[in-house]
DNA sequence: CTATCTGCAAACGGTTTGCAGTTTT
DNA sequence: AAAACTGCAAACCGTTTGCAGATAG
């Protein structure tokens, strides 16, 4: 079975459709971009990337469509200490690493996420509904930038 | 070995002097209440827990204590994409269950997730200061309410 | 005595909202 | 034709900052 083509033209449109809202371009534009990223990029910089095939669209307009993408289940949204929240498409469990150096964010896929979100759930009897699971500290690049440095 | 008291006045007052700053009774007073607090609280509600204390403490002072907290290592900020963000002195790798009806916040701890956070940085090669780890859903209470309505 | 801190009020910045006109269905 | 959407500007709200006076070391 081959995977739904979650960023394609045609998907974005049935998936919007389904659930009552309206495929105008600028959201498709918006959808599609969001959901081929693996940047998890924030609000501005989808407002950005749009901007070239929509120049007049508003940061509000991506705001409104980052919503519908939560409410269709297949962006989550990552709010952040500090600066702007960041946008993944990328909805099965996994660990976002953060890295505070230069901002970047990589998910790394691992299988036992899920149990063990089952895990903790069943011992106090939570419905699980979604989870983040981020770890926080240097990525590759930025380590050896400072022992350059060093 | 018995467990530092970490919301006890005279260790606060070594930490923070031990790091610099200075020991102001509104700062023991903040202190205090965060770390012996389970309850992952807002600013909030810490700005007026405090305030019983401290009647002419201000808001500014509480954010400003909790960012030498963070500083301290004792306190992780947690930011959610509504709302304001929550204060947990709980910082040993463990699981948040959010509940999203009334918006509780319980600890799991967990000793699986110090291991799934070396595998996924190791995986990377990733170096890590901190994690954080959420799962998002309903929390036994809330079930139950909403099992009475139907 | 000096450096830091408090409390106030104003600023900040990311996000949301109200609305008039437009587009989708 | 009705319902939903866009783009604009203003509002919102949690958090941060600048500063004058107060306090800790």
């Amino acid at each position: 079975m081959a995977a739904p083509q979650f960023s394609s033209a045609k998907f974005i449109i049935d998936a919007l459709r389904k659930k009552g809202y309206k495929a105008t371009s600028q959201r498709i534009a918006i959808c599609q971009l969001v959901l081929s990223s693996r940047e998890h990029p924030t609000a501005k910089r989808i407002y950005r990337d749009v901007k070239r095939l929509h120049p007049t669209v508003s940061l509000a307009t991506v705001y409104k469509t980052l919503q519908v993408l939560g409410q269709l289940g297949v962006v989550q949204e990552l709010a952040f200490t500090q600066g702007e929240a960041r946008f993944d498409s990328n909805v099965s469990p996994h660990v976002n690493a953060v890295c505070s150096q230069c901002g970047k964010v990589s998910d790394v896929n691992d299988q036992t996420i899920r149990k063990d979100v089952a895990k903790a759930a069943s011992r106090i009897k939570f419905t699980v509904t979604g989870q983040r699971f981020d770890v926080y500290g240097v990525c590759e690049n930025c380590g050896k930038k400072r022992e350059r440095r060093a």
